[in-house]
DNA sequence: TTTTGAGTTGTTCGA
DNA sequence: GTCGAACAACTCAAA
């Protein structure tokens, strides 16, 4: 029989690992949360979605999917002493952790006798692959994208569809969800039942209804908040509940326009995530560029809490931050606003935004979370400059002209007019709404300074 | 090796 | 009110 182990890809279509396993033999569906080899622990909405969407998976598996926790090694080969594995089948992995992980596993099946096949099922194109000339990687966006991905490199897999039949080896049954402990005791996740849907299924559905929809006005409506325009595909693509080959094939599908290229392209930026993780490894922790090693960051402990808890005084960044605490997510526009806030405005280190937005987004990805935090900061590869400072007033004013964004989160500003709207203390109504934590434009000055301090 | 052109998402100031 | 320049050079990629 052959083991199936489901890491980041928590579905049955265009899977090629659990694919390849099932034209084989029966097999064994198992998920294994490592707490041995996996340092970093996923945050707490990771660990509410993953739970519904292991609950999903094992209800296409017929209940079949085992569950365990522990040093992966050790469970392998537990279940070798046990049942007859000759195969295990399982993705590739492109993270640090991962990959350590997948090397080790690869040894010790060797001992075992197993063998060990292993299928790109997260990335359209492996980072190894993608070089430049000279053979060292690129650090620039559009070349690693329009000439390393599309031009140089073979087009991604064509997707393989379902298994046409699953055979289960007859095991004992003996693990459940709920030993993983990923639902918290106090039930604060139940606010997000409202927002998503947790299944392959509605994955699929969701990227139809966008393909409908919204696809073809994207490159412009995507930056306005309240319009709803955005795939919100995100959290489904991180536990890989749709297949991004498959994604992308769709899309390949549709009349070539400057709205699918662009939607396209920040697929190309996910790539671009893992590809710099994969090799550069070191800015997982530390500054891309290192001369921002000697930066000096401010980390006020008040100001941080104002800014999770959406208490700044600045509508944008605290409607933005309270989007993020009822729903698990923000709109992309957004996520770059309260980002610069943090980094540029209060002048605090990046890696404390990045474990915020790791802990409360259900859709926080490993490489992405790291790699956009850095471009935020003006830290990361390609980064935005360290003199483009988005003001939350007028990225308020711009991109939710009507407040209907602003208000959704923060119904006690909905008597101040929206000539006021972003700077609700300067109106003559009193409300219940804090002061600015800081004067914004004496921030900005002394960002800049901070900046060119380190040049 | 040297040269040349380009580089996700912005803001402010002054003419 | 509108528009272009400044912000600041620097690194990267490719010829």
């Amino acid at each position: 029989m052959n083991l199936v182990i489901f890491k980041n890809n928590l579905r049955l279509n265009d899977n090629p690992a659990l694919y390849y396993a099932s034209k084989e033999t029966d097999i064994i569906p198992i998920y294994i949360d490592d707490n041995f080899n996996i340092k970093k622990k996923i945050g707490s909405a990771s660990k509410y979605w993953l739970h519904h969407a292991l609950n999903s998976l094992n209800t296409c598996l017929n209940n079949n999917l085992q569950y365990y926790r522990g040093n992966s090694l050790e469970i392998i080969s537990e279940l070798k002493s046990k049942y007859n594995i000759s195969k295990i089948f399982m993705e590739k992995t492109f993270t640090p952790d991962e990959i350590n992980l997948q090397k080790k596993i690869s040894v010790f099946a060797n001992k075992l006798g197993i063998d060990l096949e292993l299928y790109n099922c997260s990335l359209l194109w492996e980072p190894k692959t993608i070089l430049k000339k000279d053979m060292t990687p690129y650090k620039v966006f559009s070349p690693f994208y329009r000439k390393g991905c599309l031009q140089q490199f073979e087009e991604p897999d064509k997707p393989l569809g379902q298994p046409n039949k699953l055979n289960f080896a007859s095991i004992e049954n003996e693990t459940s969800l709920d030993k993983l402990d990923l639902l918290p005791k106090f039930d604060w996740h139940k606010k997000l039942n409202k927002h998503w849907r947790i299944s392959e299924r509605d994955a699929m559905k969701n990227f139809k209804l966008f393909i409908e929809n919204s696809v073809n006005e994207y490159k412009i409506k995507r930056d306005f908040p309240y319009l709803n325009k955005n795939s919100s595909m995100s959290p489904y693509i991180r536990f890989g509940m749709i297949s991004i080959h498959r994604m992308w094939w769709e899309l390949q599908k549709l009349d070539y326009n400057n709205n699918v290229e662009h939607y396209k392209s920040e697929l190309g930026w996910r790539e671009f995530s893992y590809y710099l993780l994969y090799h550069f490894p070191y800015m997982e922790y530390d500054n891309f560029q290192s001369k921002f090693d000697s930066f000096e960051w401010n980390n006020s402990k008040t100001n941080f809490e104002a800014w999770k808890k959406g208490a700044t005084g600045f509508p944008i960044i605290d409607a933005g931050m309270k989007e993020l605490w009822e729903t698990g997510f923000i709109h992309n526009r957004i996520r770059m606003v309260v980002g610069s806030f943090l980094v540029k405005n209060l002048l605090i280190d990046w890696r404390k935004g990045e474990q915020w937005f790791w802990d409360c987004l259900v859709d926080a990805d490993y490489a992405s979370n790291i790699a956009s935090w850095q471009w935020v900061a003006g830290t990361g590869a390609d980064a935005a400059p360290y003199f483009r400072i988005f003001n939350p007033i007028l990225q308020g004013y711009k991109f939710d002209s009507e407040g209907i964004y602003t208000l959704k989160y923060l119904p006690e500003l909905k008597n101040i007019s929206k000539k006021n709207l972003q700077t609700p203390k300067e109106s003559n109504l009193k409300v219940n709404y804090p002061d600015p934590i800081i004067d914004y434009k004496q921030s900005r000055q002394n960002s800049l300074q901070a900046y060119n301090n380190i040049k």
